[in-house]
This record gives C-alpha cells, structure tokens and sequence, in this order.
DNA sequence: ACTAAAGTGTTACTTGCGGTAACTGGAGTC
DNA sequence: GACTCCAGTTACCGCAAGTAACACTTTAGT
C-alpha cells in the first residue's frame, strides 16, 4: 500500500473514467439528454454497474459531463473578459465569445441548458435543474467579481455588481437560446443589439408617436 | 347528437378538467414539480387512466397546468406595462410586478422553471424544458411587441425590440431566480438596480483604479 | 319498457429506466 | 497454491408512465 501502488491504481481509474466520460459525451451529444444509462454504458463497451462504480448516480455522470463543458467556457469567457481593451469592447467581446460557443457546439450547450428535449415526454433523462443553475450561477458571480473588480459603482458597489453580475448572464442567456432557435440576425448584431441595450440605448431613445412610450 | 346535448356534456367535461388541475395544483405545489400521476389522480380522487383521457399525457397536464399560472403571470406584466406612466416608471413596475409574483408563489414559480428540483435524483416528473421555454418566450415577444410600440428605436427597430425583449425578459428572469435563493436585497433595491443597469448605469460609470475597468 | 350508445370509472398489466446485490474470472501477493 | 482485490457480469428490485380490457351509470331512440 506504498504511494506508487495507490497512485498507479488512482491514474488507471481517472484514465477510465475519463473514456467513461468521453463514451458518454459521444451518447448524450447523439442521442440528447435522454440518453439512457444503458446507452452510455453499451457505448463505453461495458454495463451500467461500472458506471454506478465511477458516479455514483446518474445526477454524478452528469455533474461530471457539465463540469467539463462549464470549464472549458468559463475559461474562453474568462480570458474575453481580462483582455487588455475597453469596456464597451470587452463587453462584445465575452458576449461573441458565449454566443459563438452555443452556436458552434448547440448540442452541448441544450445538454448544458435544457436537458429534457429529446427525452420523448416525461422521463428526462439527466436532471439539469440540479446542474444547470450552475453554470449560470456560475457565469453570473465570475462576472460579478469582475464587475465589482474594475468598475467605479460607488456605494453598495459590491451588491449591485452582483444584481448586474446575473442579470447580465441572464440577459445574454435568454437572448442567446431565442437566438440559437430562431437565427433571425447574424451574431455580430445581436452582439451588437445586447452591448446597445447595456449602453443605454433603451433610456436614451425616444418616444414613438402617441403617447408615453415604455 | 344535438347541440344542447353536445354542449353540456362538454360543460361538464370541462368543469372535470378545472377540478382534476386544482387537485394537480395542489399536489405539485405540495410535493414538487415529481409528484407522480398516481399521487395528483389520487389527490383528486380518482385514478390514472381518467387524467390521460383528460390530458392525452403528463407533458398534457404540465402544459394546461402552466398555462393557467402563465396566462395569470402574463396578464398582471401586461397591466404594469400598459400603465399610464413614464418609461422607467414602467419599466420599475414591470419588474417589481414579476419578482413580486416569484416571492409571494415560489412554489408556482419553481414549478414554471426549474421542474426537476424535487424529484430525487434523476427521474423528475414533468418536463419542464420543453414548457419552461414558453413562458420566457411569451414574455420576451410581448415585451419586444410593446418595445416596438412604443419606442423610437430607428431602422431595424423591429428586430432590436425583439433581441431587447428577449434579452431583458432574461435579465429579469436570471435576476431573480438568483434573489430569491438568497434573498440579498430587498425587493425595491433589486428593482433598482436593475432598472439602473438598463438605463446605462454599467456604460456611466468609472473605470476603479488600477487600469481600464471591464 | 327494452335496448343501444356513450361517458366515467376501475383493476391489472406492460414497458422501460434508475439503481443494486450477488456472483465470476483474472491479476498480483505472500 | 491459497488469498485478496478489482473489473466486470447477470439478474434482479422498485417505481413511474402509459395502456388494455372490463364494469357501472346515465341518456337517447324506438
């Protein structure tokens, strides 16, 4: 039971579990979300006990699958966001980086964000509630700490950052989703549109013909 | 087969409907968005298969289900957003309108979007993802309708009012979710706050010192 | 009044998935 | 060679969605 042992045996389980990862990426990114236990185990080449061994459950597999996902961009938005430009810039810059990411891989992100489609009615199969909050979460206090970080906001700076840290996210989250639905604009003017609304376009312009306007 | 006949039998189906989705009502909002069809055909008296002569399936009941709360959400959004006041008075309402519906029927509003929490692991009972879209949805576009209304916005306003209403319908929406998990501020301050992100208060402000801020 | 139809309800079943217990076979260790 | 681990398997449990087939009650038609 000397270190060497415990660290061979330790890397042989992290290198299967990784393929254990990578076989379940390739089902639920086939398959959607409702990809069964049965299914991902079938694809790794083994069955489901040895995939309860590794997580647990199924809300652990998944947890694991997000995890990597969320990682990888939370990382390219973190480096949009630290880039040596100005705000307004920076600004383009993290919403073209999200946006770019859900439109160039729009399976995972609907694994990320709506795990039930694909699973025929009821019976979804990860439980993205759960897991997907995270990644907003997530995203909204990262940009918190940023905000509050550079931006001059007076008192009660360290709250409202955080107010605007998830409001942020989720303004660029739900646009983003219409956005993947329906593509009614190229990514560079909703980029464009979303900065516009931060700027304060919408306070700035004015009233239409008849009356008080919103 | 005439028409009276005809008409009460589908008034009394109708009254069965109403009284089979108060007792859904009540279940869901005990038990969480996982109470089984057994548990609410139980609540209401009866057994499973009547409530899928009623609602074809589980995703049938989730979708009258929510239509009733959305319809009622929706109607009190449209009020404040119709009322006769000056923008950002309205746009205060509306926003104070919707977090106080989430904060006085958490329940109702966990139910509309985050389905899953509450069912034990995997296994939620209703699908949210595919019904939870719709109320963001309905939302966004009517937001973007009055948007487009109201408000002076030049060429192309059509599609900026939609990418707003959408983009400011999630604002809200994330916003939330988040304060009322850890209800942070009060109510008026979230308000504020959000209002002043929408009316450029991000753009205003100083750079802090140390470098150009985000 | 008798029958037929249609709606309301039931029990009992199938299917499919998450999750687990208990067994099997092979690698290394004393 | 006996012992222990560990990957892996089969075979099962429980539970919830959804369905088929049967029973009761009302209403309409002749």
């Amino acid at each position: 039971m000397d270190t060497t042992q415990r660290t061979d045996q330790q890397r042989s389980a992290d290198r299967r579990r990784r393929e254990l990862l990578e076989a379940a990426d390739r089902v639920v990114l086939r398959d959607g979300p409702g990809a069964s236990m049965n299914a991902i185990a079938a694809e790794a080449g083994i069955t489901k006990p040895i995939l309860y061994r590794h997580f647990g459950d199924k809300g652990g597999l998944y947890a694991a699958l997000a995890k990597r996902h969320t990682d990888a961009l939370l990382g390219a938005l973190r480096a949009a966001l630290d880039a040596p430009a100005e705000r307004r810039e920076r600004v383009e810059a993290t919403l073209d980086t999200y946006l770019a990411a859900i439109e160039a891989h729009p399976q995972v992100y609907r694994f990320l964000m709506h795990p039930t489609e694909g699973a025929s009615s009821a019976d979804q199969g990860f439980d993205l509630g759960k897991h997907s909050a995270p990644l907003l979460r997530r995203m909204g206090e990262e940009l918190a700490e940023v905000i509050e970080e550079r931006v001059d906001l007076g008192p009660g700076s360290q709250q409202l950052a955080r107010v605007w840290g998830h409001g942020i996210v989720g303004m660029m989250h739900a646009a983003g989703d219409w956005w993947l639905g329906e593509q009614p604009c190229s990514r560079a003017e909703l980029v464009r549109s979303l900065a516009d609304l931060l700027w304060g376009r919408l306070a700035a312009a004015g009233d239409r013909v008849g009356g008080p306007g919103f």
